[in-house]
Order: structure tokens, then C-alpha cells, then sequence
DNA sequence: AACTATTTATAAGA
DNA sequence: TTCTTATAAATAGTT
């Protein structure tokens, strides 16, 4: 497309490659934007230049999240960085512990070299992550639990210091049997009972 | 290029999609070849379908090493667990805060360009670390807290039930005047009374 | 998966 | 680099 068919082959003129490297990198790039937008997909598009200049693109999501997505389907060859945010991602707490399990047997038959010791390393570091994010979870359960108790709590100390009031204004007038029980207006201007300074 | 021009936007139909993401996904692949022939480059594409699935092509060099090469000049980037680290040994939370706050204030004066984003998703993973680090220490503080209070509110409600119980002993038998206050022997055998059910 | 009317990308030139 | 434009190439809608 162009005012000459141009064959498929290295372009010999240095000064031709860098302006068609140009031309075309910037149309991949917005070929790439188009199919991100028009199928809601993500494209990344990473160019190294005869020259060693890197050029990248990434469109739908973050070239981090893209390259990322790329290691996990090649799980075996990605030996580096924070497997633990994929893992996270992609597996539950349980499947993870399983894997750990695992890789702890197999660090026991093996020599423990330095690669076996470093993936290791690696399924530690994932299942401290996922084990943290399970942690907090259960302690938000359990401080709403405590938080339950202590209203009921709360309440049964006030339904117990009613009691009490009313028991002590019986004995001090013994005479009046009869009033309404219960009524929560009877307390309403009395001091609580002294035990009951905690409840301020 | 087709029999209409299409507006590049998201396309409703889900097989229409699948269509073109077929047939662009092939288009754009082919590109990546030829601008790797013609100009002597490596080019990595990958894409992940609106259904997560992965498609990837390099040309000129192998996938692994165009991925690494990106790796290497991002590697300030990718050292992210050493960042979150850094910022954990030798910041406070609240100087991280107020560096993310000054990243934050820095991406809105840019163009929020890729570049300048991806840098400030860094910054907030760092931030996130640190964190979650000090939300622990505020819920671990925050659960004691609450246990001691419902030790509290525990005691308080015996104690409230055992004066209770004291009170109707001597509504019931108003002669007996002067016996021990607060032994707890009188009431260990006595039922509680009904308001303490919550306490079982 | 193939066909083709059109649109789009781009090679060459300025 | 950027723009222009003739032409090649890609592809949308159709079969």
C-alpha cells in the first residue's frame, strides 16, 4: 500500500529502514489500539529497533497486567518476579497450598540446589501473600463478631442495671407493689448503679 | 477497509467480535512480521481476548528475550517487592503518603502518558505494602481492645447479676440485714437471672 | 472460509 | 520529521 509494491525483505538502506520503521511501528501501534477498543480486548507490543531502541505499547490494560497474563500461560519459563501477585490472582488460597505442599516434598528428595531452593523461595513468597490477604479477611469477620458481642453485651448490662434500680427503689418504698414493670421511663433520670462505669 | 468505514468502538455483537478479533488479530500479526524483516527488528505482540484468552507472536527474536529485554529497561519498575521494601525499612507511612500524594499531583500536571502512569502504579503498590503493614498493626491493636472490653463487660454483668440476685434474697427474707456483702460462694450455686441468658 | 467493494495504510516524493 | 497522494493491502459485510 504505498505507491510501489515493496517485497517482504530486509530494507538494505539504513536511512529507508528507519523511516519505514517509523511509519510501520506507529501503524501496528494503532492497529493494535483499534482491535483493543473494538473487541475489548488487551494488546501489548513490545519492538526492539536494529539499533537496540525499545519500543513499547499497551492497549486495554497495562503492559505489566499483559505480560503478566503472558507468564502465567508459561508458567515454566517465568522464573523471576512477584509470583505471588499472580498467584493471587489466578488461584485460591487452598490450590496454592497445595502447590507449596508440594514443592516442599519435592525440595526434600532433591539436592537442594540453589535453582530448586529458589523457586522455593518464590512459593514461599506467593503463599505469604495469599495467606495475607486470607488473614485479613478473617480478622474483619472476627472483629464484627466482637463487635456483635459487645453490643448485646452493652444491652444486657443496661436491661441488668434497670433491674437493679427499680429493686432498689422497692425496698427503700415497700409499700408501692404495683407500678408498671419494665417501664424505661422510670430509669431514664437515675444515676446507674456504680458498676456500671464502664458503660461512659 | 471494508465495504463500510466502522467507527472504532466497542462492538455489540459478541460473534461479530470474535470475527474481527480473528481477523485483525491475524492483520496485525502479519504487520509485526513484515516491519520485522523489513527493518531488521524484533516484535512481540500479545493479546488477551475479551474471554482471556491468550494470543502472542514474535518475530525477529524469541518471545522470552524481547520480554526480558523490556524487563531490563523497566527493571526500576519491576523490582517493585524491593521498592515496597525500601519503602517499608526506611519510610514512614506517612512520608510514603506524602510522596504518593506528590506523584499523584505530578500525573495530573502530565499528559498521562503511559510512561508516567505506569511509574504511578508503582508508587501505589509501594503505598499498598506499607498499608497493609500498618492496617495489620491497627487491627491486631483493635482486636485487643476489644477483647479487654468484653472482659470488662463480662465481669461488670456478673457482677451486676450476682447483686441482683442478692436484692431478691432479701426481698424475700427482709429480717437477714447483715450478711457478708459480695461473697461469691452465695451465688455460685444460684441460677443466674433470665437477662443473663445472652451470656451462656 | 472465501469473496469483493471499500476503506485504510503506506511508499515515494516534496 | 511531516504532509501529500497514488497505490497496495486490509478488512466489513456478504455468501
Amino acid at each position: 500500500m504505498g505507491r510501489r509494491k515493496v517485497e517482504i525483505k530486509r530494507i538494505e538502506s539504513k536511512s529507508s529502514q528507519q523511516v519505514t520503521f517509523c511509519k510501520r511501528r506507529n501503524g501496528l501501534i494503532e492497529k493494535a489500539r483499534q482491535l483493543s477498543v473494538l473487541c475489548e480486548s488487551s494488546v501489548a507490543i513490545l519492538m526492539v529497533s536494529s539499533t537496540g531502541k525499545l519500543y513499547s505499547s499497551s492497549s486495554g490494560d497495562s503492559m505489566a497486567k499483559i505480560i503478566e497474563r503472558y507468564e502465567i500461560q508459561h508458567s515454566n519459563e517465568h522464573k523471576n518476579l512477584d509470583l505471588a501477585e499472580k498467584f493471587r490472582n489466578y488461584l485460591s488460597h487452598k490450590e496454592l497450598l497445595e502447590i507449596v505442599q508440594c514443592k516442599c516434598e519435592e525440595a526434600k528428595v532433591d539436592d537442594a540446589s540453589v535453582e530448586s531452593l529458589n523457586s522455593l523461595e518464590e512459593q514461599f513468597k506467593a503463599a505469604l501473600s495469599v495467606t495475607r490477604a486470607k488473614k485479613t479477611e478473617l480478622m474483619m469477620e472476627f472483629v464484627k463478631n466482637l463487635e456483635e458481642k459487645e453490643q448485646r453485651l452493652i444491652q444486657e448490662n443496661q436491661i441488668l442495671a434497670r433491674q437493679l434500680t427499680k429493686m432498689e427503689k422497692k425496698k427503700r418504698l415497700p409499700e408501692t407493689e404495683d407500678e408498671g414493670a419494665m417501664s424505661s421511663e422510670n430509669c431514664s433520670g437515675n444515676n446507674p448503679p456504680e458498676t456500671l462505669s464502664l458503660l461512659k
